[in-house]
Order: structure tokens, then C-alpha cells, then sequence
DNA sequence: CCATCCATGTAATTCGTTACATGATTAT
DNA sequence: ATAATCATGTAACGAATTACATGGATGG
């Protein structure tokens, strides 16, 4: 999944704080990715140790005192890697999503072949929860259990709808080369 | 999250051993809940130490063959207190999903109160999301940047909206009192 | 001066992941 | 026989969660 690399998008759209990025991970990407404080801490002291970014506080020790962090290129240059290395993982989507938000801050990464990618495995997977749908979930014989089962199965079919329909809006805005008129 | 407690539903649908379930967990639940075999083997252990489960192989030892392990009436006592506790985290949903799968084996556990708990919770989030919209993204100025900003709040939007018409259709079939005609 | 919030951190524990190991059963 | 698959487990490591601690800044 890589917290670091959400850290990065983060820090990139604005130099933070920990504390500033603890709260802010609540709002817009908080839904899909939530860090505790001390996770964030965590990821920052390393990220800074790599070289990836650097606090603007100079030299005082490690007083207690608010470090804002910053990007450096080689950040920038590691963010890009991953951005244009795809996330197999059945939690693609969420990648996906920070990676747009990378797209929208550094510019254009080429994610039209992963989206495209990530819109096959969604749609493999909803065609087999619609193959069970067919096969146990039929009409009739449906008892008050079933009924509920049934309406599990229902919040993956959606679910994976839901993706799809974004997916193939989000498709024009990443393509390289635009559908002709 | 409680892998145990999604388990213990997985037992009393079907009595059967961690191999399987590890397999089976690939499916139905299992996109919404992944678990590795060395993850479900060592909750299995810990299930049977507490009572909560048992494994047919009579006294045998620990010799490396197939377990198949059956829920116990503290088994079943523990995953009727969980399913009547509210998860307030916002992967309630997901709680839900293994709630109602429960409710299918061992009947009614009364969830409607925290199904209406939940749709309140979504409905909060999407009404944050939904302001967000209003001042971040009206259609003038829409640079490119901001069209992919637009995209990743859009999907929570729809997760939300999707979770919303789900409960919805949910609520009749988990209510002792059905709305009247 | 006292409470609250801002801000960062250490320590302990638990959880999840990966790698590795072992043996039993079934099919070729 | 031997390969593949079924089936369970140990060990090591890294990640996440929880509890606790510290101190500066701000407001009443």
C-alpha cells in the first residue's frame, strides 16, 4: 500500500507538519487510507533519513518543536516509480487514487495502461459474483436467510460497479491519446 | 476487525479446516476480508484455547492431519455479543457485511439500530464530502489538475452514496417492527 | 496560573506477512 | 516411484495499535 508514497502526495500539494498531516489524512484521502500519528511520525523520520525529504529545521537538535517537512528530488523521483508501478493487490483502487492525486500535483505519469488493467480485474471479478448470483440466488426459494446473504453478495456487486463507472470516467482525463471526436 | 468473529460465521455456515477456509475465504467474504492460511491457523488455535471451538480429531495428537473444527456454544454466545456490538470505525461497513451473514446462520440479532447508526454515520460523511464539492470544485475553472482532485472525491461520494442505497434496502430485513402498509 | 491544544516522540504489544518446513493423500 | 496437491505448522520480521510521556504555545 505504501503510506509513504500518500505521505509524499501530501507533502508535495503542501509542506506539512506531522501533526498538520495526522489531521489532515482525516479529510480527503483519510477515507480510503487512515495513520495514526504515530504511524505518520514514523514514516517521516524514515522517508527523511533516505533523502526523500528534509525538515526546514535547521540544525537545534531534536528539539520538540513543529518540523515542517518538504519534498526533495529524490522524493519526487521515488513518487514518480511508484506511480507508474502497478498495484495488483485486490486494493488497487485506493492506489489508484493516490496516484491521480500525484498525477494532478507532478503532472502527467502515463496511468492509462495501469487504469485500464485495474478496470479488467474489476470487471473479472464482477463477472463472478454475477456467475453466483445466477447459480444461488435465484428468484425463487428465497428464504429470509438467503435474502441476507444475498444482499452481501449485492454490496460486491456494487462495489466493483462503482469502480468500473469511475474508471471509465476517469479514463479520457489520463490518456495520452484522446479518443478522436 | 475480528477475523475471528468472520470465522466463526465461515464454522457455523460449514463445519471445516483451516485449509479450507483459508480457500474459501478467497471468495464470498474474501473481498472484503483477506486472510493468509498462517494468519486463520493461529486464530483457529487461539479459538479452540478459549472454548470457543472445537476440532473433531479426537486425542491423536498434534499429528499433521485434517481438523475440522466445529463452533461451540461459547462460540456461538461470543459472536452473538459481537454482532450486537456497534463497530463505530469507519470499516463499520465491512463489521456489517459479517453481522448479517451471522444473522443468516443463527437468526435475528436485532441489527436494524445499528444499521440506522451506520447509514447516519455515511450520510455525515457524505454531506463533508458533498461541501467540499460546492467550494472546491464548481464547474468554472476547472483546470486539468483539478478535474483529477474532482475524480478521487467523486469516489468517495459514490462509496458513500453506494453504502447509503445498500443499507437501505438492508434496513427492511433486519426490522422486528416492518414499516406498515 | 491553569487548562487546552499543538506537536513530537518512546515503549510495549499485537497483528500481518513472508519464508521455510513437514508430512499425508491422491493421481499418473 | 514421483509429482502435485492437501494440510498444518514454526520462526522471523516488519507494520500497526495502544498507552504513555513530554514540553511549548495560546487563551481565559
Amino acid at each position: 500500500m505504501s503510506i509513504q508514497h500518500a505521505l509524499l502526495v501530501s507533502l508535495l500539494e503542501k509542506p506539512s507538519s506531522g501533526y498538520e498531516l495526522a489531521n489532515r489524512f482525516d479529510r480527503s484521502i483519510g477515507y480510503f487510507w487512515q495513520a495514526t500519528h504515530q504511524q505518520i511520525y514514523r514514516e517521516l523520520g524514515r522517508m527523511a533519513e533516505r533523502g526523500w525529504i528534509v525538515a526546514d529545521n535547521a540544525a537545534g537538535g531534536d528539539k520538540r518543536q513543529k518540523k515542517t517537512y518538504q519534498v526533495l528530488p529524490a522524493g519526487r523521483e521515488e513518487l514518480i516509480r511508484w506511480a507508474q508501478t502497478p498495484d495488483p493487490s485486490p486494493h488497487g483502487g485506493r492506489s489508484l487514487l493516490v496516484k491521480l492525486r500525484a498525477e494532478a500535483v507532478i503532472g502527467p505519469l502515463g496511468l492509462d495502461e495501469q487504469l485500464r488493467e485495474f478496470m479488467a480485474q474489476r470487471q473479472a471479478q464482477l463477472d463472478i459474483y454475477r456467475a453466483i448470483e445466477r447459480r444461488d440466488f435465484s428468484p425463487e426459494r428465497m428464504t429470509p436467510a438467503r435474502r441476507l446473504q444475498y444482499m452481501v453478495l449485492k454490496r460486491g456487486i456494487t462495489m466493483e460497479e462503482g469502480w468500473l463507472e469511475w474508471a471509465q470516467e476517469v479514463l479520457p482525463l489520463v490518456s495520452r491519446t484522446p479518443p478522436p471526436a
